[in-house]
DNA sequence: CGACCATTTGATGGGCTTCAAGAGCAGTGG
DNA sequence: CCACTGCTCTTGAAGCCCATCAAATGGTCG
């Protein structure tokens, strides 16, 4: 499964300390919930998830990874097990070696924050169009943007079901914000209404 | 408004440092959304609030601290605003004479994390009944429990309406898993079967 | 008392979940 | 090549939960 490159140059931001560079395969696991939480990751390519499981069974997916994001900057024990979602290289960084930047928990935290802005008082349509905006966002401009993850994966992302995540997704298709090509591939064919949609107003 | 007293002990788990007491009366503003993060706090005695205004107006309530909690660990800018509920004695820690503990910030993830998972599927009688558990492990363990936020903060702390809080409440005490005294203090009288309407079996 | 505010309670409607079924697609094997 | 299987995704119909609209109650303060 992981395939580990010699010392690699973590990127700016980092001080110059020992990062192993990792190659996982899709579906691999990075981390579980509950392990010790003695390494922190940087996405260089590819996409991870994190979730983790609630109480009553469901599944929480906490967040999508791409390339420059940070995961897994938990002290002591990490809260979400992580996932490569696509082929993925890391760059790994031991705790031992430094406390996780306390800049990159407050990125998280930051986050957070905003994930929970999602939740509280938005519809169906508000999450989804939000979702797809920081998508949009990730990589190049292209209006064209790939969803690696499934729509089960993005239900359990913004707390809604996969039933209400596909009839939002048609009902924005048929309204012409979007263009579903394929399962993996939709565009964007006016931004100004899809943020409006957002609920940035 | 704020009464500053000399340098304090701050608790345990915080390295010897320097740290304000400070003294504050209910309604007090202690930080702003979006000033610079130059302190960072640790509740004495007394309860805060912490809040921010989301775009569409709705304002979200991000968190309830009690004694020993910590505050305002963000990096650069706060995200939220802080108040004192009641009033209240802080300890303010300077971030030049160190960045908040990475222990306060993964803490500050970490209780983030949870707060999400409240969300996340969950039904008026869960995030309510969630809620009174927290409140009720907060301070020492009589099973009465003191409310001295308003049923608008828990309503904009849960994602709910007042009147859904309000409903949810007396339908807990028409069963008989609570008892309403007066507005800002309630009696559990079933932990069990409130921890059973939290969600978790 | 009377004004004001927070809270409670009732009635109605809308949005999302749930239940149910069908469509599209990859893999397997005859 | 084509059934057959299993999966994800889509779509339709019905019901429930919560927001909304509306009004009553209770407490505080002048």
């Amino acid at each position: 499964m992981a395939r580990l490159s010699p010392i690699a140059e973590p990127s700016e931001g980092v001080p110059a300390r020992a990062a192993l560079q990792v190659q996982l395969d899709k579906g691999d696991v990075i981390f579980r919930q509950g392990d010790r939480a003695d390494h922190w990751y940087e996405v260089v390519s590819g996409v991870v998830r994190t979730c983790r499981f609630l109480a009553d069974g469901h599944r929480q997916i906490t967040g999508f990874f791409y390339n420059g994001d940070v995961f897994g900057a938990e002290a002591r024990r990490y809260q979400v097990m992580a996932e490569a979602l696509t082929p993925v290289v890391l760059l790994r960084c031991a705790h031992s070696e430094g406390p996780p930047q306390s800049a990159a928990l407050s990125r998280a935290l930051t986050s957070a924050q905003d994930y929970i802005a999602l939740f509280a008082h938005r519809t169906a349509s508000e999450r989804l169009a939000a979702f797809l905006m920081a998508i949009a966002r990730k990589p190049r401009g292209a209006q064209q943007i790939e969803l690696p993850m499934s729509r089960s994966d993005i239900a359990d992302h913004l707390g809604l079901t996969i039933h209400t995540v596909s009839r939002t997704m048609s009902d924005f298709a048929r309204r012409q914000i979007i263009s579903v090509e394929d399962r993996t591939h939709i565009c964007v064919l006016d931004h100004e209404r899809l943020s409006c949609e957002a609920g940035e107003l």
